[in-house]
DNA sequence: TGTACATCAGTGAACGCGCGTTCACTGATGTAC
DNA sequence: TGTACATCAGTGAACGCGCGTTCACTGATGTAC
């Protein structure tokens, strides 16, 4: 039942985007709006599990990408899972938008979401780790890191040592740079900025991640 | 007047992100809501002009950024205009949103916004024009750019005409990444996916653009 | 200098619609004896 | 097997609020003669 309704709901937020409406929901179930309440406590507490939803379903799509290339193939792997973001986000629009763009005016995104935001990430870290602990690394890189200030290895360093133990700070700083480019380039394309500028999106999304694999060293 | 108008939905647009109501801007200026249709046709047409003006402001804030700085100093000038980038982003995080984030629901944005957009671009590709012009990428960049399929190498180069002329088109290929990637860190940023992860945020970023720079052949 | 008129910024009421949430309730289903 | 009761999904009305847009209007200001 509850997933029935978060599946209405998903609906809803292709149209409507963020100014997720209950009424409109329970309308479409055919029920009176106040049904719902007896499902979640509001709309919040529903926004919340379907941003829950999102994360998880991302994730789901990214591992099952990377997983499904042999281990020692790095840059297969990053292909992989680069494509299932990007595949996913364009089947799924209106929550990548809810996940990546905006925050919603009012909303405060719980703590538990950032455990499930956290599985898409550790996708890539693995990639690096993988590669790291197989020596892949052991040549110079061809991008000469910028020397790191102590704020923001320590920033690091906490993250690698919640998801990547031994990985180096340097290695972490270019992986976010690959990422964030990911999520830069998606976003472009998803939230209009490619209009009238590139048609070829697929091939440019995957030559812009050509260009990240470089610059970490895949 | 419409100066005034639009100032107070400015400072509407951090509370309430897109979902701007003019009948809350109207009771903010001590007006009837009817008022406000002497000045704008409709909420949309407030929305447009709204947009219109981040766009012009931001660009004018990159604009001066990158003028402050020495024409042949390249590097210097990358880092002066993504700073002001950033800057102008946290001090308008809501025009920023509006702009870069999740498309408003319901919202079509007009052509002439486009025109207004391109500025904040054209001085980067002026900085890797200028680079291009003098030599300065005679050598080859620290990274070998993939090869591009013609079907995007056709896009870029129609960009490449309308702003850049001579340029080829893996440079174009190569600023769109530094491009994405730089946009894709503000929204990190500004979007909270930096919560909890980075709090030296300034360092971070720069590294970032460093990296960035590295790529180009900055 | 004084009157008649036009302009136009802003008013106020109304239309028709939406929303989230609460609360007492109906009525079917399942459980216990 | 049959009755009494508890559970609980869903109802319907209401509260109090919001919104964008239209329209006939008031009343001050400026202009022309």
């Amino acid at each position: 039942m509850t997933a029935e309704i978060k599946a209405v709901a998903r609906r809803h937020l292709e149209t409507d985007g963020a100014n997720l409406s209950l009424r409109a929901v329970a309308r479409d179930m055919g029920m009176v709006s106040s049904a719902l309440y007896r499902y979640f406590a509001s709309r919040d507490e529903l926004l919340t599990a379907l941003i829950l939803d999102a994360y998880n379903a991302l994730a789901d799509a990214v591992e099952a990408a990377d997983a499904a290339v042999g281990r020692d193939d790095l840059r297969g792997r990053w292909t992989a899972s680069t494509r299932a973001v990007r595949g996913w986000a364009l089947a799924n629009p209106a929550e990548y938008a809810l996940l990546y763009g905006s925050p919603v005016p009012g909303y405060a995104a719980p703590m538990d979401t950032a455990a499930a935001a956290v599985r898409t990430a550790v996708v890539l870290v693995r990639i690096l780790a993988d590669g790291f602990a197989a020596g892949a690394f052991a040549a110079p890189p061809a991008l000469a890191p910028p020397a790191l200030t102590d704020a923001v290895r320590a920033d690091l360093a906490r993250t690698r040592d919640a998801i990547a133990p031994g990985l180096p700070e340097e290695l972490l700083l270019t992986g976010m740079a690959a990422w964030m480019h990911m999520f830069g380039t998606v976003s472009f394309e998803l939230f209009g900025q490619l209009n009238n500028v590139i048609d070829a999106r697929a091939e440019f999304f995957d030559l812009q991640m050509d260009l990240a694999a470089e610059q970490m060293g895949l």
